[in-house]
DNA sequence: AGATAACTTGACACTATGTCAAGTGAGAAT
DNA sequence: ATTCTCACTTGACATAGTGTCAAGTTATCT
């Protein structure tokens, strides 16, 4: 798991083959499977390994606490500077999607508690009555969800060239313009 | 062409090998590569005789007639509404992106005709004062073309279930809210 | 009658995942 | 001291899909 945790880093997720984690942790490629039946399980467990060492709950406790938009720009701010960690392994688990349906079940399920987060902040943005005009939890938390998905991170970091500090602001900024009063 | 199109419409991008296409067409396998040295030449040859198909020039002149945040409005309706048409051959480009050089390339071709609509109705908005106070065009844009991307719509419209109208009329406001004042 | 273009069939190379079988070497159990 | 077990090794193989190649067929044009 830090064989591939390593090389998904170090490549942004694309490109890695069993044989290349294989020889990253000095095992041979069949060895591999002596753990991890697929693929597939190989990335979850180590999204989810990871999950452990980052410590994602502590670093998300911040964002709880808060109440009405702090908690907004809180959750943006936690969510938003987990991204770049784990990007390597969303990435590689991204483009298996199509294929593989494990995987695609994996991705789903984490992106389900981002979900979760975010309908907490929106939660907590209502409590304080200061959801926007018209606009209800369900769809807020939709287009907050849409926001802080890893593809748009990767569009506006690496295709638009943005800072990580710029794209935490920007999007900060921009959830309250649409979704608060 | 068209058993591309057809095919990639019905699956939503994902699955299409060249043996069904050849299939499709009542031809062999082989002779697709006749006409196609390679699948992601096949798909972009697709993509192009798609937009001639639709006379996408035409259907973009509306917006591009208007001025000021109307033009915004015009920009993103107009776009999004090409979306669902393109998006089956978009959908396989992007799939292919990771491994494939020459996918990613056509891919990023057509985002960036996207992106100089983006810059030109944030322009537009600019030129009657409208933009909002701290944005800068360069920024504006940026998100702008985030926001109206192939994998946010897709987001929105089947991991959400928005309707097509809903995804048009949700994204329009979240850009005037948070590009324009 | 012959040339040409658009096919056909069948075989093959390549890449990557995943499987299987037989063997090895170190440490634990007895 | 022997045997057992476990984590590995090597090597071969199945499968799926893309792309290539060679040889043959067929309709049409000259």
């Amino acid at each position: 798991m830090r064989a591939t945790w390593d090389l998904l880093e170090k490549s942004g997720g694309a490109g890695v083959r069993m044989s290349d984690i294989a020889k990253a942790a000095g095992i041979s490629r069949q060895a591999v499977y002596l753990h991890f039946p697929t693929r597939a399980e190989l990335l979850t467990c180590t999204a989810r390994y990871m999950d452990d060492v980052h410590k994602v709950d502590e670093a998300l406790k911040a964002s709880r606490a808060a109440t009405g938009i702090e908690r907004l720009d809180l959750w943006i701010e936690a969510w938003g500077g987990y991204i770049p960690q784990i990007h390597g392994v969303g990435r590689a688990l991204i483009a298996m999607r199509d294929t593989d349906e494990a995987a695609a079940a994996a991705w789903t399920d984490r992106m389900q508690a981002v979900r979760h987060g975010c309908e907490a902040a929106i939660r907590a943005v209502e409590e304080a009555g200061r959801l926007k005009p018209g606009m209800t939890p369900a769809r807020a938390t939709d287009l907050l969800w849409a926001l802080v998905s890893v593809e748009m991170w990767e569009k506006l970091r690496f295709e638009c060239g943005w800072s990580q500090a710029d794209y935490i602001t920007t999007l900060q900024a921009m959830a309250r313009d649409s979704l608060t009063s």
